[in-house]
DNA sequence: ACAAATATAAGACAGTCGTCTGACTAATGC
DNA sequence: GCATTAGTCAGACGACTGTCTTATATTTGT
């Protein structure tokens, strides 16, 4: 693969990546990425055989950019507090989209539960992998058994917190729900 | 309109509303409709002239459905604090579907965030139909200013555990996460 | 009993969907 | 320098979509 097939396969990609969290994955068709891209449908089937093979590239992507966005928090700080709520923070940063579109995995996830069983193996992976980082920190801040539900009850609060938004289309409320979650880490870390 | 109509009409909103849930809206075709009803497909359009409004007659359902089930936490108890755990286990009732499909309004409400905006407002109403009672029976328990922002605490909760239990298909998270938020309700309820 | 309105049924319609083929160009390996 | 592979592009394919028309049956009001 050349430099411009790699190139070309990455700009699929991304349109997929924005029009799937924009319009939803059934909603969108090739025509819509080939447009967005700027690269004729005809070719997609060299890169992508179906439909389904751009989802997984695109959650493939989405889950490098979560482990990368956990990457940064290690090096944000050395304390585990200040790490778990800069995680929050760069969660929630895009404020504007989320009130519009909802959590990118979230509501990709749900769209998949009615559908495609395979694929939302995927999702619930890039889940996991938000969970177990945020139970690793939690032990390490000794809450010990607790951690396991605790990151449970994190990873909830804040779908719940991105639903609620997206709901009302309600950007203060998105707002006043994080700084919320930030005295409930605290009163957490600093009760043990 | 006669007996026979009306039936058909019914029979149409009933198959919608079940197959709307369990794949999504976008997802469903009037063909699936038509051959889980019973109904031809071009007799839909006596009844409905677009999908939009099909998905409008299964809203009000819902919303009709939500209100009915508000009524019956009024006549289960006197008891606001009762009301209000009644409350989340009614919603909360058909556990094996919240796991495999998730919240039947809250997934609708994604879908519809990506596309049609008008039909959204419909969902939002019955988000605000379900907040507003939640909010009265808080103002009834002495939580004066603060009923506001719980109620939406409240849901925002709720929606949370939905979305993770079906990420994760896990029932006994969504169990769990009930009890706790009945002891949430009962702490917040006695304080006062 | 007859006319009008309501209801049911079947299928056509244009458009779009995801997929696939084949022809063409560019790059690579020997 | 030639054969082989990788990459690009346009367009065809059948299946399916939501919508709409037409024809027929049933019910209703008078």
């Amino acid at each position: 693969m050349n430099q411009q097939g790699l190139n070309n396969k990455e700009l699929i990609v991304e349109a997929a990546d924005q029009l799937f969290y924009q319009y939803g994955y059934s909603q969108t068709s090739f025509s819509d990425i080939s447009d967005k891209a700027g690269i004729p449908r005809g070719n997609f089937y060299y890169y992508f055989k179906t439909k389904d093979d751009i989802l997984t590239a695109v959650l493939t992507q989405r889950h490098q950019l979560i482990k990368q966005l956990l990457q940064d928090c290690e090096n944000y700080s050395n304390d585990v507090k200040a790490q778990l709520i800069y995680l929050l923070e760069v969660l929630l940063r895009d404020e504007e989209n989320i009130v519009k579109y909802g959590c990118p995995v979230g509501t990709i996830s749900s769209e998949l539960s009615k559908s495609s069983v395979n694929l939302q193996m995927q999702v619930t992976d890039i889940f996991e992998t938000l969970r177990q980082w945020i139970e690793i920190k939690m032990l390490a801040a000794g809450l010990a058994e607790r951690s396991k539900s605790l990151s449970m009850e994190m990873l909830a609060r804040l779908q719940g917190v991105t639903v609620l938004a997206n709901v009302y289309h309600d950007i203060d409320f998105l707002r006043q729900s994080i700084q919320q979650h930030k005295q409930w880490l605290t009163d957490l870390l600093n009760a043990n």
